[in-house]
DNA sequence: TCCTATAATTTGGTCAGACCACCTGACCAA
DNA sequence: TTGGTCAGGTGGTCTGACCAAATTATAGGA
């Protein structure tokens, strides 16, 4: 006998599937606010409870921001506070930090080859922006602003990839390292001699995605990154 | 002047936070039942509400399977059920599949490199049986064997990359390719004349890991999965 | 003795109602 | 204008209850 297996859907997983078709549908976006808990427990039918297990789950799901006092707001998916929940898990399931390096290599990397075949002009001059201040921050020996720039231009490689999945990807590995303890001790140690050597890292992998070089943008990221790398292991 | 917000934290993070701390320190791990919901409402000195809310979130997050009756148990970090009620929403914001089956390609090659590299007999053991079976259902015309061997020498295939973050990402695009509508047409699609062909690219690519050679074994998966993605449009 | 069918217990699922804390905006007074 | 107060809206939490599914204990029959 064939027969389909009756789902015993629970009524929070029926409240998010509805809220889910609901964003799909574009009758709610990102930046909307919902009706109170209580209004929803009417029209839904079911009890504040099961409303309120509904958007506990959409919060970790990074869909709503839930504001005591102030209201419900939908927000764009974004996967920082889940990151953020299970990264000290992570560091017991990941023994090896080395894995997710290896894998923000890989990511970037490809990121910079994407922009460079993409070319996007707008884009392009972001990164500009962010190299400028760069340089501007090694003139003042402002290394925080340095700091600051230098997480920008990676972040906004991503966007010039153009690549939905690798710019979620690059943020997620971002949200981790940000989450590892190695890396936070690393930002103290740039110091003004460092900073001259990543600027020119930078300008060199800006210059060859302006020349629309897929292959040597790709290089000279890798270049940088094993930079990094090997200033981080050396300090240990 | 520079101030901290004020964190206002509420009683199921701080839940979450000590089960985070409990499978942290190994007090609790996978495959443990946990207390029943009462009773950890006595202990935490919380309602019984406040554990469900954490029970709902750590649910999403994929730490917990709580089962109506018969009690709640911690299981391996697992990210399908995250994956699965996000995907309807991902198709609306990704509007490119393009992109999905490009970073697919991006990890699956470097897997396939990695593998090469590693070189552990045990795994490459596993990905022989998995291309056996692909041939004995090629024999056998059995396209639903071919389909899930098929599968499993991809899975397989990240594993033998031995990079935890690989293997992750990869659980992450393959849960996501799975809710996809093409490919779950595309699954039809394949005749025993491309399962041939097939069978030959994943001899390749095994063969090429064997010996070890990681640069002919991207290569190979390159080629595999160009060959993969044309035949998807070519049905379009 | 062993197995099975049934009853009792355990445990998660849901609901209703209550109270508190926080946010907002309106109004008032210095 | 500035700051204080207050009321209403809204999320945060708690309590207690009942239902339904799963598990366990129990009694009866082979």
């Amino acid at each position: 006998m064939d027969v389909n297996p009756i789902s015993m859907k629970r009524v929070y997983q029926s409240v998010i599937e509805q809220f889910i078709g609901l964003l799909g549908s574009g009758q709610i976006k990102s930046g909307d606010r919902l009706p109170p808990e209580r209004i929803l427990a009417e029209k839904f039918k079911v009890s504040r409870a099961s409303i309120r297990e509904a958007f506990r789950a959409m919060e970790v799901i990074g869909i709503i921001d839930v504001r005591a006092g102030g209201g419900s707001y939908v927000t764009d998916l974004n996967i920082v506070p889940f990151i953020t929940t299970i990264a000290p898990l992570f560091w017991r399931t990941v023994s090896r930090e080395e894995d997710l390096l290896d894998f923000r290599r890989l990511l970037e990397t490809e990121a910079a080859r994407l922009a460079a075949a993409r070319g996007n002009p707008e884009h392009i001059d972001r990164l500009e922006d962010a190299v400028q201040q760069m340089r501007v921050s090694l003139r003042q020996a402002n290394l925080e602003m340095g700091e600051e720039a230098d997480i920008r231009f990676h972040k906004l490689l991503f966007l010039c990839s153009e690549n939905e999945i690798l710019i979620k990807a690059g943020e997620c590995v971002s949200c981790l390292l940000e989450n590892s303890v190695r890396l936070g001790r690393a930002r103290i140690m740039k110091t003004a001699a460092q900073a001259e050597i990543l600027l020119e890292q930078h300008e060199q992998i800006l210059d060859r995605i302006r020349q629309g070089d897929s292959q040597q943008a790709a290089l000279a990221m890798e270049d940088h990154l094993a930079f990094v790398r090997q200033t981080l292991q050396r300090k240990d």
